[in-house]
DNA sequence: CCTAGACCCTGTACGC
DNA sequence: TGCGTACAGGGTCTAG
């Protein structure tokens, strides 16, 4: 489910709760995730946390020995339980803290996961990953440079880690929407002009989606259970045969990689 | 190096 | 109602 402004929603959400809190204990139901729940997870007690952060759309969590990388998945979820509560089916980890709160993860799919790593910063997870977008060092220049002799889509472009990070499959569409560039573009064919408007729309559509507490589509939550409620500002992703917000003409869906891609055959060139 | 595709897993929506 | 199919917010790995 999360996008970057899932994971920063849900990052702020938790850090309250979390930061210089001790680790009580650990409960694993399903060690079963993208990769297995790290064996060094099984032994926390009594382990500080430090600082709860965000790197892409990894959670870390800085213990006084190392850290624990979360990263949600597609429907992966964090929940603070101020009262214990039944584990349903797809609650695998529970974190309890010596406060009485639980972190509670949830994650249908399994495509998440919870990892132990000394240094979080060059494990093989995170030391190839192209900059924050949220950073000054996402700009027009980096990304014109990057971009020269790309054939490869610019949706699918965007979605790749190794040139920004936090971008997935919504806000690709919005963004390129926003900036008047037809998803289909190779990369190395966007102008300098294109890729300054396209820098913007990016930073613009993720601040905005963050201040509204990400984008609910099906099942994301805040970490507090409320949805975020940025769903309403979409202008085209999901809207296949609507009308486009500027024009009015219908709203095409196309797939691009493998991933549904929606835009506007009027407004994007 | 670059790019496209398969794959990990479960739940849900939809057409017949 | 029941069944099969397609699709879903991500990321990695392989083959060509």
């Amino acid at each position: 489910m999360p996008e970057l402004p899932e994971v920063e929603t849900s990052r702020r959400g938790i850090e309250p709760y979390l930061q210089n809190q001790y680790i009580n204990n650990i409960v694993i139901r399903q060690a079963k995730l993208r990769w297995p729940v790290s064996q060094q997870l099984y032994q926390l007690h009594n382990e500080k946390i430090l600082s709860v952060q965000r790197r892409a759309k990894y959670i870390l969590l800085e213990l006084t020995s190392g850290w624990i990388m979360i990263h949600l998945g597609m429907s992966g979820s964090l929940r603070i339980l101020t009262t214990p509560l039944p584990a349903n089916k797809h609650d695998h980890i529970d974190l309890i803290l010596n406060s009485g709160h639980c972190l509670r993860y949830t994650d249908p799919r399994r495509f998440g996961s919870w990892l132990w790593v000394e240094d979080p910063f060059s494990s093989a997870q995170l030391n190839h990953l192209g900059p924050e977008p949220l950073s000054e060092f996402f700009n027009s220049v980096y990304l014109f440079e990057k971009s020269r002799n790309k054939q490869v889509k610019i949706k699918s472009w965007l979605m790749d880690n190794s040139v920004v990070v936090g971008v997935g499959n919504i806000y690709a569409s919005e963004s390129l929407f926003i900036s008047g560039i037809l998803p289909q573009r190779p990369a190395g064919s966007l102008t300098l002009s294109e890729i300054e408007k396209l820098v913007i729309a990016i930073k613009t559509v993720l601040k905005k989606s963050i201040e509204q507490g990400g984008t609910t589509l099906k099942d994301f939550l805040q970490s507090d259970g409320k949805p975020g409620y940025f769903a309403q500002e979409l202008l085209v992703y999901g809207k296949t045969g609507k009308p486009c917000q500027l024009c009015g003409t219908k709203i095409c869906c196309e797939k691009i990689g493998q991933r549904s891609s929606y835009f506007c055959t009027q407004c994007q060139k």
